[in-house]
DNA sequence: GCATTTACCGCAACTCGATTGCAAAGATTA
DNA sequence: TAATCTTTGCAATCGAGTTGCGGTAAATGC
């Protein structure tokens, strides 16, 4: 595991008080985040840096953003080796129940046969309904 | 092919002019349609009766709606015999480029094997990258 | 056919997440 | 140290989506 100064040295990603705690704080939670998420968690950050903290992040491959279909951009720091590369792509499950994001890591996603001269750049893949927990 | 009227009676929605003016506009174009787009299309119909005209299309499967990751909800009209379930599901592809979403109907869904307890409601599933078009 | 109820429409206002302008504070370079 | 660039915090703005409300049209009851 490495540390947040490790991550941000490795990504280029100057070290400031501000993207520290929004590292770290990012890091100690299993489940991706919007930007209100993080603001609430950080009620002494100012919602603006934060924004743009995420942005520089996501920029540098620090962070992936995800729409859930919840209506707001998530955040997940990338797995470490990660480049964001459609190769690294994996299933998110929002439950509309209790507004959790899950990433699904163990779901394979498939080849995706693109129509002729079709580009993929990116994928999105959200699966919604109720997670294991509201599920009863 | 069903005309406007055809299908809103079947699908029980009753006919009025704002409805049939949306209906034949989504009819009309093969990709998929946001309330902006249709608002541009639309100059003399006003934003609010197109909203609204949209959520009875949807709450009556007349329509269904895609999240593109454009930061646009986007419409299009429900194939024939379409009960938007899970299954009649098809990825879409956003282009990066000149903004259009494309619907991969050609492309299979494979079957995703959700955790324990978990139960599929909807999915999402944008591709985004060059269209045909944008990618020389 | 006329009165009453219900549904629909257009306008304006509002919500809320995202984004930006700007000036102050901090860090870096010359 | 002075000059320059970056980051930060505050406030304002943007834009898609949504709602309240009064007026109009359609459906229903008598």
């Amino acid at each position: 595991m490495q540390t947040e100064e490790e991550i941000l040295k490795i990504k280029k990603v100057k070290n400031t008080a501000v993207r520290m705690v929004v590292l770290r704080h990012l890091l100690s939670l299993e489940k991706a985040q919007s930007l209100k998420d993080i603001e609430n968690a950080l009620p002494y950050t100012d919602r603006s840096s934060i924004f743009r903290t995420l942005k520089t992040f996501e920029e540098n491959k620090v962070i992936h953003s995800i729409e859930d279909g919840s209506g707001m951009t998530k955040y997940a720091v990338c797995a470490e080796g990660c480049n964001c590369d459609p190769k690294d792509l994996h299933y998110h499950f929002y439950c509309t129940n209790c507004d959790k994001t899950f990433c699904l890591f163990d779901v394979p996603i498939p080849n995706i046969q693109l129509p002729k001269n079709f580009k993929l750049q990116q994928a999105n893949m959200v699966v919604k309904g109720l997670c294991d927990n509201c599920n009863r």
